[in-house]
DNA sequence: CATAGCCGCCTTTTT
DNA sequence: GGCGGCTATG
């Protein structure tokens, strides 16, 4: 029986895999290991690897791949349906595995499955209660390290019990307490944060054999990508996936493991041989999408690293130009010298989508967008996230979250006076406390609103009439996927999609009347709140069984790379984290600076620099035909105009240093320009810069903010001199130099 | 109870 | 130099 995909498969195979390519993609039954080099062209054996078993009769059903990044899932998904596999594999991220299982047995995983997930502004406040609950000091346990360690706990699916009984200093013992009362509050308010996703998800495959026997006889055969950057949690629950048949195929290189922080286990990978003996290892190291010129460039730097196993880049493609190493006078500098790189590109006759921007840090995208506009270079920055942080967008989602979970404390406290709707801090602490004292959650205890004493007559109708709106909202919604396929039944039941839901919900709650009042102030919050109900109504489109509760989790594990848009005719600006898994053919990566790359708070331990090497490695290894490094040699960081070194991977990359200058040894074929910049006129032009922040009274200067104006004093105190400015609006204001960017004119 | 204005915090990378 | 949180004031 020859059907279609047989052929096509067979096709690509025959011209297009090289044979060690095929050795994984035909690998049948057992466990296998793809280390796989950069640009060795992995992404096509999984997704071959998936429409091979397809062909030989494994049903799609059976398959469970495993990517990094929801983007990386989507993509994958279209591959293998465009190389003629049927749809139906299980494609996704593990977290979005984890979601689908705890959802599924919620009941054995002792969870309610309306769960919110919590992100980190949510944990944020969650913490901040379980200090103060405690009676710690947020000062000695800030939130941030505490929430750290917490993760880094989960990660290792260490719970606050047994962290508990080994924790024998002082820290760690406070650290158990409120890492125990953390949880408490997670668990009071019905929510998971990104870490209990996975750890819920381990404990309950490892503790119920007949969920584990049960997932695993599903997937037969389980592919997970990425595994270099896999994290204790993920690994049990690969093993558990496993369990029935060990028909697990990791794919991954030691080389770009760049999410240790984030509790990633280099070991994983390293050991995938000793956790499965019978193991079949396939190494793709032939590189088919840079030139000889940059693998000679990422090789030199990652074998600095002393913690690898070697491995070669072998090209494949004709030699092309050198990597260049350009240096600039500070940021500003850098960013208009990117720009005008990518204009002479352009005139080339070069896509702006070929061309990728790559840094260390989010910040110094601002100096690079800065100089993209000015230049009319078009450009996109790859910052998912931070549309749904936005307030006006948290806020239609807090309104949503509770119609589904009634206990996301953190979500009824954003939304109850918001818009102001008289629910003062005094009436909602009283709630809190009879709340509190009833073992009640917040919203149950509104339902009581009438019986709470204390509160004056005029707060509970209007308690009551917060409370009928939400339970009004709620009616109307497709709350739950556990109608699944009778969701759209329940559409034409007059029940209102997604999208149509936070439209009402936005004109009802008085979010869209509190947002026009403001005129031009809430005219981006408007539009920022239409493209919301836009998305909402692609996902209610898109999607086979909509329903609230999965909009909402989905949307949850939204990252980043999510909104790159390979389409869109723009240059891509990105972190190097993000850059992971892409390609472009002309890539430039900034601000090649100690502290910067490597990042300062990266400095102190060896295994560390040896990550932001591999994170170096990673950008460089994207470029497919020209490759720009940049460092300047002035950058302002937190305000201030500081001197920088140069990234000792520069050095490393074949770059010397001699005592003013570098020299290239001839045998590196690194060309760095800029080199005969007069010196003289750099000084000139940075003591200018610094010079421009020195006032006199009555310089006439400029503020962002407050406009012209005339200076009153002067203290020069370095870095913390101030300034007292008389300005034409009447105001007159003391300004800290640093933060203040005053222009003089 | 609402609002403005001030203080102090944080800034590495992200599912 | 932005933002959340707190406080003084209306």
């Amino acid at each position: 029986m020859t059907h279609p995909a047989q052929q096509t498969i067979h096709d690509i195979l025959d011209r297009q895999l090289t044979p060690s390519q095929k050795k994984a993609v035909f690998h049948r039954e057992g466990p296998l290991l793809v280390i796989a080099g950069p640009g060795s062209g992995k992404t096509r054996v999984i997704t071959c690897r998936i429409a091979a078993l397809i062909d030989s009769g494994v049903h799609p059903h059976n398959i469970c791949a495993i990517t990094f990044t929801n983007k990386a899932a989507e993509e994958m998904r279209q591959r293998a349906i465009a190389l003629g596999a049927s749809g139906g594999a299980h494609i996704s991220t593990f977290h979005s595995l984890c979601v689908r299982i705890l959802r599924r047995y919620a009941q054995q995983a002792g969870i309610n499955p309306n769960f919110s997930i919590y992100d980190s502004a949510d944990q944020t406040r969650c913490i901040k209660d379980a200090v103060k609950n405690c009676e710690l000091d947020a000062t000695s346990f800030p939130p941030g390290r505490m929430l750290n360690a917490i993760s880094t706990l989960k990660n290792k699916l260490i719970t606050p019990d047994a962290f508990s009984r080994q924790a024998d200093d002082y820290f760690s013992k406070t650290l158990a307490k409120v890492y125990a009362r953390y949880q408490d509050i997670l668990k009071e308010h019905n929510a998971l944060d990104f870490d209990d996703l996975l750890m819920d998800a381990a404990f309950l495959l490892e503790r119920s054999a007949d969920i584990r026997n049960e997932l695993s006889n599903r997937f037969k055969f389980l592919l997970i990508d990425e595994y270099q950057d896999t994290n204790h949690a993920q690994y049990r629950i690969a093993r558990a996936l496993a369990s029935a048949h060990d028909n697990i195929c990791a794919t991954g290189d030691p080389d770009q493991s760049i999410y240790r922080w984030r509790g990633a286990d280099i070991r994983n990978i390293l050991a995938f041989e000793r956790d499965w003996p019978a193991a079949v290892v396939v190494k793709l190291e032939e590189n088919f999408r840079s030139t000889p010129n940059i693998l000679e460039v990422a090789d030199r730097l990652i074998a600095h690293n002393q913690k690898r196993k070697e491995k070669t880049l072998v090209p494949t493609r004709p030699p092309g130009q050198d990597a260049a190493v350009r240096e600039f006078d500070d940021e500003a500098d850098e960013a208009k010298g990117v720009a005008r790189q990518i204009q002479q590109l352009v005139r080339k006759g070069i896509g702006f989508t070929d061309i990728a921007v790559f840094y260390r840090i989010n910040a110094q995208s601002r100096a690079l967008e800065e100089a993209f506009i000015r230049s009319k270079t078009p450009y996109q920055i790859v910052r998912g996230v931070e549309f749904y942080n936005r307030k006006e967008i948290r806020d239609i989602l807090a309104y949503l979250k509770i119609l589904v979970n009634p206990s996301d404390e953190i979500s009824l406290l954003r939304i109850i006076n918001n818009p102001p709707r008289g629910l003062g801090k005094t009436t909602i602490d009283k709630v809190r406390d009879y709340a509190s004292r009833r073992g009640l959650t917040l919203y149950d205890a509104l339902k009581n609103a009438r019986q709470i004493d204390t509160i004056p007559d005029a707060a509970k109708i209007r308690l009551t009439a917060f409370l009928n709106m939400i339970e009004n909202f709620k009616k109307d919604a497709v709350l739950d996927i556990s109608a699944g396929e009778n969701s759209k039944l329940k559409i034409e039941n007059r029940k209102l999609s997604v999208a149509q839901l936070a439209e009402r919900i936005f004109k009802e709650s008085g979010l869209e009347k509190s947002l026009k009042e403001q005129g031009a102030e809430g005219k981006d919050a408007l539009e920022n709140i239409d493209e919301l109900i836009n998305a909402a109504s692609l996902y209610d489109r898109q999607t086979e069984a909509p329903s609230l509760i999965d909009y909402l989790q989905q949307i949850s594990l939204f990252s980043d790379v999510d909104v790159y848009d390979p389409a869109c005719r723009r240059v891509a600006l990105m972190t190097l984290h993000c850059a992971k898994g892409l390609e472009f053919d002309h890539v430039f990566i900034v601000g090649a600076e100690e502290g910067l790359l490597p990042h300062e708070q990266s400095a102190d331990e060896d295994d560390e620099i040896e990550e932001e090497r591999r994170l170096f490695f990673v950008g460089i290894t994207r470029a497919k035909t020209t490759l720009h490094i940049s460092h300047a040699r002035y950058r302002t960081i937190r305000g201030q105009l500081l001197r920088t070194i140069p990234s000792q991977f520069l050095f490393e990359l074949g770059l010397e240093s001699s005592e003013t200058d570098y020299v290239i040894p001839a045998q590196a074929g690194i060309q760095l320009s800029n080199i005969s910049e007069d010196d003289e006129r750099l000084v000139q032009n940075i003591k200018s810069k610094i010079e421009n922040r020195k006032f006199r009274r009555g310089d006439i200067v400029l503020h962002k903010k407050f406009g012209l104006g005339t200076v009153k004093d002067f203290t020069d105190i370095g870095e913390d001199s101030s300034v007292v400015v008389a300005f034409n609006t009447g105001q007159v204001k003391s300004l800290l130099l640093k933060y203040a960017n005053l222009k003089k004119l």
